[in-house]
DNA sequence: CCGATCATGTAACGGGTTACATGATTTC
DNA sequence: GAAATCATGTAACCCGTTACATGATCGG
């Protein structure tokens, strides 16, 4: 999940404007410190506009800095509903529990899909899932074979409690959708 | 962990050269599809021996492919174990579970660390964990009361799961340690 | 009125990716 | 001897961070 995606995310829920995205972005995700990163924040919304995912009302050289209310395009819309159905970055294969879990990222959106679409990314991430521990299972058991160290060995087997843990609750989230 | 540290990790464990340990980084994290990534591979070397990090067996312009092996300083080795102790990455109070797991990349190294070391680091661990819990915990009561959108509180709830599981595991790993 | 925060923006930098070039070594 | 892989390297780019500048607005 890029920034941008944050941003269509957030302005999905509702039109507002470069300084409260960011402002709202970081207390959701990061920690209180830097809070507005306005590098990023910018060239973001200019690229957003430059690819038509989303308009800016016009800034005024007489009022610098008024807010500038931003409102994502029907092709913005199209482009977060691609995101949000793509798990690509969700597939890895490899020691996926080192890193961030990105079906999360989706997830926090699926409101946006419908009962059948949504289903239908979880079954995809739960087959995922399944690939994944089945992987970790049989690096856990070379390991051990090898004599590998015993921090390497306990983390494969946070990493196989991990994804249990997510095949159980990818499980109850189907249940959630289907009642 | 930056590739930095995952490259000083490497070589280590043994003194290797470029190529050879950007293969094995990349089909140890990360799935096979780039292997090798050169641009980041040299740029690091070369900031690893500038900072006296590494030294580089010197290069030929006779033979400009042969294999330069890379041995890791002394203050190398100071540098990496700094990192190994350092929970700051750690230790960011929100939302931590759509993340990496910092911990678990210190953790693959532990081995570099006396067991008091160790258990110093795994302490502090806990101590964040408990700490994330009890956050994602709040945050969870106060978004059922305002009534947030399920697929979100459903994810809370996966982020609860989750430091939960961590807390066991993180205890099992100092009953390890103990005895 | 003054300081803090709001709200816009620019510029420099850093880590990592992608793409390319070149020559050596291995394999068929 | 041709093709694949090994092994070194450079250059352009992208996303995100840090730092700074400017003016508006709000609370004491």
């Amino acid at each position: 999940m890029g920034f941008k995606q944050m941003m269509l995310g957030y302005l999905l829920d509702s039109p507002s404007y470069g300084y409260a995205i960011m402002k709202k972005a970081y207390s959701d995700f990061y920690p209180a410190d830097p809070e507005v990163n306005e590098g990023l924040l910018y060239s973001t919304l200019k690229k957003l506009e430059a690819e038509g995912l989303a308009t800016r009302e016009p800034g005024d050289a007489d009022t610098p800095t008024a807010r500038r209310k931003v409102t994502v395009t029907r092709a913005g819309l199209d482009e977060f509903k691609a995101w949000l159905l793509n798990d690509e970055e969700s597939a890895q294969p490899k020691f996926d529990f080192f890193n961030r879990y990105p079906f999360l990222e989706r997830c926090n959106y699926f409101k946006y899909l419908t009962p059948p679409e949504a289903l239908g990314s979880i079954d995809q991430e739960l087959q995922n899932a399944k690939q994944r521990l089945e992987n970790y299972r049989l690096a856990e058991q070379s390991m051990v074979q090898k004599g590998v160290d015993r921090f390497r060995i306990a983390i494969i087997r946070y990493g196989i409690s991990n994804e249990e843990l997510r095949i159980d609750w990818l499980r109850e989230l189907k249940e959630m959708i289907e009642q």
